[in-house]
RNA sequence: GGUCCCAUCGUCUAGUGGUCCAGGACGUCGGCCUCUCACGCCGAAAACACGGGUUCGAGUCCCGUUGGGAUCACCA
């Protein structure tokens, strides 16, 4: 079997487009089929090639490798005029005289009426005499729908689906500059390409009668459709720019992993029993079609932060080492040429972990082990650096002067020691000291923090709290 | 407005006529753990839109109502 994602370049590669190239490319995988990267720009106007660019980036991050193409569509006209050629000939089309103006008054008058909005079917059996009355006009090409009869889509999402073919519209199947439209192209492309099932949001059901009957025309197998539910926002109505950031680059500057969001787009509108969380084998195992629901889906970005949460926990903290490098760069809390060590940087991350629902909020908490120095949280400054810890943080200071394996158990006997002595819980030592290490209130354990941190820098921050408890004294 | 699609907790969903006084997950609330924050664990509130059928029996099948969505371009 083929399948295909078949996106317009007038656009970033947004939320919904990646689901159904998503379900597309789950299905080829599961199958052991093909998978056809097909761009879809013939409308110049619109599409740029940054966006093409964009969108191959996009599905490059997620993973979503393609078998065939890109194809474009802009590259491939001769093929779609051989076929309106051959239309015209059989009769299976016409020249279209009508100007947009009158097309928009007939439309404002058939909505009016409470008809369907249709073309009037004016230009449909223009005799030659008529024709050469309008020699002087670029005329479109339409093609002639049956008047008569059904047309029934077998879904494999939604099932049978009735159409009355004096439903259908006579499309534009070639504008008036010569150039293909949207459902001539996705016939013939699909035709040609072979593509044996068709996977697309259900926005394009409406249209499927119509190139079905145009598959008829060509002489050409219909292949098998599969119509999934849109993507709708909170405010329940289809995903769009008004919903924020909705762009694949935005999730991936949010810190967000590939596979996370892979996850979440799946379980949207798909289900296999109680299970939440499909590493990407999984996934392309348990897929299939029979499981896709039939409702539209609200996007919820909670549940996706908390899948998000659950797959950096269960990354290694070496991969994370890596994925967090450009999240350093480009917050300048490291040097593009003298990167930290990546031990090191593995021993940091495993701490941070399972504290960290995004890259940037782990990025944000690397912070204090990376920096020589911190800054202190006001409110915490004003909290637990005071007189009241001033003498604990000196004894401490000194306890840890002398240790030589500044490791977590080793610091932990240096803690109870000096808290034994005077008789306090270790949260008054901690807490302190907590915010003389990271400048604030919150961080993994406290004996991971200083064995991360190191001794060196450890006694040095300690030093500064000490001294900025003094200055405030003075 | 015409046509088409859809309808289980706030959200994503399980459920394919009896095992459902409806299960899981996110979120929310309460608790435990605890050096802080998280993670983790335990618990709570929370749904079959409505009305008719069919059937011994309906969340599950049929019809209608209501509600929501999509689409009707020389966009794709």
């Amino acid at each position: 079997m083929r399948v295909r994602f078949a996106p317009s370049p007038t656009g970033h590669l947004h939320i919904g487009g990646v689901r159904t190239a998503l379900f597309n490319w789950l299905y080829a995988r599961h199958n052991n089929g093909a998978f056809v990267l097909r761009i879809e720009d013939t409308d110049k106007d619109r599409s740029t090639d940054e966006y093409i660019e964009a969108i191959i980036e996009g599905m490059k991050w997620l993973g979503l490798d393609w078998d065939e193409g890109p194809f474009r569509q802009t590259e491939r006209f001769d093929i779609y005029n051989k076929y309106i050629d051959k239309l015209l000939e059989e009769g299976k089309a016409y020249y279209c005289y009508c100007s947009p103006e009158e097309l928009e008054a007939g439309r404002k008058e058939a909505m009016k009426q409470g008809r369907a909005l249709k073309y009037s079917g004016k230009c449909r059996d223009l005799d030659a005499v008529q024709v050469e009355a309008t020699h002087d006009k670029k005329p479109v090409v339409r093609f002639r729908m049956p008047s008569e009869g059904q047309t029934v889509v077998n879904d494999l999402i939604k099932g049978e689906v009735v159409f009355d073919n004096a439903q259908l519209d006579d499309l534009i199947i070639m504008r008036s500059d010569k150039t293909p439209t949207y459902n001539l192209v996705v016939v013939v492309d699909d035709a040609d390409m072979n593509i044996t099932h068709v996977i697309r949001g259900d926005d394009h059901l409406n249209n499927t009668p119509k190139q079905m009957q145009l598959y008829a025309a060509i002489g050409y197998e219909v292949p098998k459709f599969a119509h999934l539910p849109m993507i709708l926002g909170p405010d329940r109505k289809r995903l769009s720019k008004r919903h924020g950031a909705m762009s694949v680059d935005a999730y991936k500057d949010m810190g967000y992993l590939p596979d996370a969001l892979i996850n979440y787009l799946a379980r949207l509108g798909w289900a296999y029993g109680d299970q939440e969380i499909f590493p990407r084998q999984e996934l392309t195992e348990k897929f299939s079609i029979e499981n896709v629901g039939t409702s539209a889906a609200v996007f919820n970005p909670e549940k996706l932060l908390w899948l998000n949460a659950q797959y950096i926990i269960n990354t290694p903290a070496g991969e994370l080492a890596e994925l967090v490098m450009p999240f350093l760069i480009k917050e300048k809390i490291v040097d593009k040429d003298q990167l930290p060590d990546k031990t090191w940087l593995s021993k940091a991350i495993a701490t941070l972990k399972e504290r960290s629902k995004t890259l940037i909020e782990l990025t944000n908490s690397l912070r204090y082990y990376i920096a020589e120095d911190v800054e202190y949280n006001e409110k915490a400054k004003a909290r637990f650096l005071n007189h009241k810890s001033l003498p604990l943080l000196v004894e401490l200071k000194d306890s840890l002067g002398t240790v030589s394996d500044f490791s977590a158990p080793e610091l932990e006997q240096v803690f109870k020691a000096v808290i034994d002595k005077h008789d306090i819980k270790l949260g008054k030592l901690a807490q302190p000291v907590r915010v003389a290490l990271t400048g604030g209130t919150e961080s993994p354990g406290i004996f991971e923090v200083l064995e991360v941190v190191g001794k060196e820098r450890t006694l040095k921050r300690l030093e500064k709290a000490i001294q900025t408890i003094n200055k405030a004294r003075s």
